[in-house]
DNA sequence: CCACTACTGTAATTTAATTACATCACGTCA
DNA sequence: TGACGTGATGTAATTAAATTACAGTAGTGG
């Protein structure tokens, strides 16, 4: 009876993704199994396996060997995994806030939606779309990081000094003017990030087209459909529920800011551990004179300017 | 058999954290049970009901009883409830990222990182300590945000910005002189939320210090057992495990963040009508003129409400 | 066309959760 | 003080669920 043993190391990512990238080399009776996890996942986690042999038309041992299939000990194994998948994804996003709601229910509301919201993320993300910008920016001669507006141009500081921390050369531009005017001195070895939630401010989306004519590569971080999305070579899609939850930019704004995160983790691997090295110095320069650590995810990006400067010669 | 209907309108908070609440209120063989839980619940959602009792030292069908007397159908709904809300706490805080992960799997803990530190948050976090600090707030003559450092200051701002667009007088200093400056001119009746993660900073210290002898209250949202934790009023702890991934900061921001997310919302409701109109309008005039509302990630907020006919006030 | 293999279902078995009932401890009131 | 009720717990029986063993079937290669 060794069931308790197989707790974590299959793999990382969750039941679902699995079953749904691997739908079409099922047989056919496993794929009736996999439509019906897919097709009511919430429900799945509460029924029996009788149950969902009949729905899906199969017998109950066929489920057995699908999720035996998927890497897990057996039924209720699976189950176990898929409910913790689930867990924050569906259960809170319909519970609007109200004023009968105490400060604890406000609170585990807003908690666990942004929770949510970031667990989404990740069966929404084309993870290879992510990858391309990761290679581009890594190899890139220099990175310009576009926002308009408060939010999005603190995340557009916010990747710039990242990226700068990493030993790249990054400038953040907030002004549709020297957006511009970056736009046109880029050549196809140059990265553009352009950030912008809503994602159809003329005045951003003329300097994306220029530095498209420039042959610049374009990354954007936007919702789906958008102008900007549609004028971008990477886009990185930021789709968060129109639920009728208290906030909606709040959650996008999360999103989009451990996504910056994700991009500076993925090239900092990349690019070895020179990069890493030198956010570790950082850190513990700043450390050491007891300055506020918190100064980290985003340094005034004047600081890293001047860092990347003495850092080109290493 | 309905036992599959039963499944959300119980209570908002998660079985742990209830279970702790009423530890005292319990019997002996049901304190018995819950402790178990409490010690071991990672352990707990994969035992049998049997090897829980016999931990707790207790038949089964006192453990069945237990989660009955917790408002949920048996023992599979409480483990499965269990099991969800552990979900995003527990799995993946270990597991630093190295050179040989995927872009997947970089995505992947990353985004789960987040989603723990914020949900384990609530665990951490003292609902009442967060009302009075609405309460403060909400009745303050004018609140005053400090903050240090590039991140904080993004913070305070953030938290500025929100609650001037509620009605309230508020405004944000980043800079040490100008703190020392607006809390010399501090009465009993104004609040002040001086927000740092490191929490000690000298010049901000200062600036409370003298912001507490002219009789204000001080909010602060930083780490536990900070000086500055000890020089408030009304300490708000955000507390996320140091955890020896990539990113430090992130995590931190990510939370304070959404705490002041919900000091708006529960200052939104406070005031009432009024306040959520007052945003609303706010949001109308930026999305008529085609600005990208992402400006203003609070924005949006209850517009659900208001649409549905509460926007009675105006 | 046969043998082999990979899938799938049926029926039996095992395991786990739940219920029904008995017991015990404790407090209350005649 | 002692019968009585009430609430809490355990024991044994019951039911439900997951799993295994086995058998049949379809498709594939020799």
């Amino acid at each position: 009876m060794t069931r308790y043993l197989s707790v974590v190391p299959r793999s990382t990512t969750d039941p679902l993704i699995r079953i749904r990238a691997d739908l079409d080399s099922y047989s056919a009776a496993h794929r009736q199994v996999g439509k019906v996890f897919l097709d009511a996942p919430d429900w799945s986690i509460r029924a029996t396996i009788e149950e969902i042999a009949r729905l899906a038309e199969v017998s109950a041992p066929t489920v057995i060997r699908f999720c035996r299939a998927l890497g897990f000990d057996g039924f209720s194994d699976f189950k176990l995994h898929l409910a913790q998948s689930l867990a924050v994804g569906t259960p809170f996003l319909h519970r609007a806030i109200s004023g009968n709601d105490t400060v604890a229910s406000i609170l585990h509301k807003i908690l666990y939606g942004a929770a949510a919201v970031l667990t989404n993320l990740e069966r929404q993300l084309d993870a290879s779309l992510i990858e391309a910008a990761i290679v581009k920016i890594a190899s890139a001669r220099r990175v310009e990081c576009y926002g308009v507006g408060a939010t999005s141009a603190f995340l557009a500081e916010n990747a710039q000094a990242r990226f700068s921390r990493l030993g790249l050369t990054s400038n953040a531009y907030f002004d549709a003017h020297l957006q511009l005017i970056s736009a046109a001195a880029l050549s196809s070895e140059d990265v553009v990030l352009a950030i912008s939630h809503v994602g159809r401010m003329p005045t951003l989306l003329e300097a994306v087209e220029v530095a498209r004519e420039q042959g610049a590569t374009i990354i954007g971080m936007t919702q789906p459909n958008t102008p900007l999305a549609l004028r971008c070579t990477i886009p990185i899609i930021v789709e968060v529920p129109e639920d009728a939850a208290v906030r909606v930019g709040t959650e996008a704004y999360l999103a989009s800011l451990v996504l910056i995160e994700v991009l500076m983790v993925g090239i900092g691997l990349r690019l070895g551990p020179a990069a890493i090295a030198r956010l570790k110095r950082i850190h513990d320069v700043l450390f050491e004179r007891g300055v506020d650590s918190e100064v980290h995810p985003a340094l005034k990006w004047e600081w890293s300017k001047t860092e990347r400067g003495a850092a080109d010669h290493e």
